[in-house]
DNA sequence: CAGTGGTCTAGACCACCGC
DNA sequence: CGGTGGTCTAGACCACTGG
């Protein structure tokens, strides 16, 4: 409380902490802005030289704070245009460590059913990655995603709750196949970073019939931790698919 | 062929192209520099100041331009020190997708055999990895690593054959438990980046006595090119893991 | 201590965008 | 056209490293 007191007060006209770089002090007090809801995702910023004589540092400086900002993902920067508070994460991701075609088709967002939904008190994994304490309320939901009417991932979903409330009534009919807008638009959650974790298994009996698959066939489970535009873990996700479907890239250095 | 010639004759005193900014057209002159070999990995470039004065160019815009080679993975700078090139990746890099654990022990290097080795022509799919014609002669190994006297992995490895000749007839024995820095060592060749490609299967009768498993335990393979400093691919290796020991984590965005 | 990269300034001019 | 970010300059001073 104090560190945001004296941070709202020192945006004014103060100096950097002792140690700590102009720009990456000036870029702290405008990421807090962003955070904040200051500027709605997909507006823009001020103009560079209005931040610049804003915060009394000269265009550079100013520059290499927002430049951070740009490498965390929060802001984009279009020439010409402006710079701009990241809309967020679109949704279909998890296509990427997967390839399922039909017909050639490649692009092609798999349709989303919501199989299940329930309001259950949190199991330690679950509150250590929502950082709530154990037992508190989360929203569970078990949802098939498929291509052309082909079941293709099963997934499980956790949401802590004060803040998920309006997803329990909602109708799921309405919300459309990509949960992260969803997020966006009902709950004014962005998604603005996400990490997984893949591992391998076997499916039960009771995921193979969803998927359509025979009990014991290798699959990948992904593991999702979803962090909003403060850095907060705001959804938790596993994911199962076919194994014999799966296939990655990645760079090395 | 034209372009290398008008940047080397551009290099001294000249415009960068119209349309190109300046501390690329630097980049890309300071980039040919290294890669011919100019500056050796892991050592230093000449000080800021004097690379501005030499290209004529303010400091703020050279140091663009290292920015950029930094980015690109190129260079590295340190603080007081001065502008290095990058000694090349380690090798030990295969251990991220896998963990094998012995003991508690996390943090060693697998033990290297090569149990084949043998100079035949390329088939397509690994000639046009390495840019050669079909049929061009390439040299194939095969290797296993191991941890604490475990079998854990399986590679086959394939290196096009007019610039690794020296690894036909020197005593792997001698080569030590990482191939990258070998490379470097006895073929002169840097390797400055790579790509993965990862797939799930299940084991040959063949593969999987080699790793002590049986015949169809799930595996995951991984296919990677390995590029060098001027960006050219001058390895592909396909390596076999168990799929039970595969992990792997991702950032998103 | 001398030499290196890191930060910061206060300008100028250019390239792109939308009206 | 006016407004935006992108490039470039020529300095100054600070912080880190090693001998």
């Amino acid at each position: 409380m104090t560190a945001i007191r004296s941070a709202q007060l020192t945006a004014g006209a103060a100096q950097p902490a002792p140690g700590q770089s102009r720009y990456g002090w000036l870029a702290s007090s405008l990421r807090a802005r962003i955070t904040h809801g200051e500027w709605v995702p997909g507006t823009a910023l001020p103009a560079e030289a209005a931040l610049a004589k804003e915060h009394g540092v000269a265009l550079g400086t100013l520059r290499q704070a927002l430049a951070l900002l740009v490498a965390e993902g929060l802001l984009e920067r279009r020439h010409g245009r402006g710079t701009f508070v990241r809309a967020g994460l679109g949704g279909a991701s998890m296509l990427r460590f997967f390839r399922f075609r039909h017909g050639g088709e490649m692009k092609t967002t798999p349709a989303s059913a919501i199989l299940s939904r329930q309001v259950l008190p949190a199991d330690p994994d679950i509150a250590d990655s929502l950082g709530l304490p154990v037992g508190a309320s989360v929203l569970e939901m078990q949802r098939l995603r498929s291509v052309a009417g082909e079941p293709c991932l099963l997934e499980q979903i956790w949401l802590p709750l004060p803040a998920f409330d309006v997803l329990k009534d909602s109708d799921p009919g309405a919300w459309g196949d990509l949960l992260y807008p969803l997020y966006q638009r009902l709950c004014g959650v962005t998604i603005n970073k996400a990490e997984d974790e893949l591992r391998f298994g076997l499916l039960t009996h009771a995921q193979a019939t969803l998927l359509r698959l025979e009990a014991g066939h290798p699959c990948v489970q992904v593991s999702r931790s979803a962090f909003d535009l403060g850095g907060r873990c705001v959804e938790v996700r596993t994911t199962l698919g076919d194994a014999y479907a799966f296939h990655y890239t990645a760079q090395v250095r």
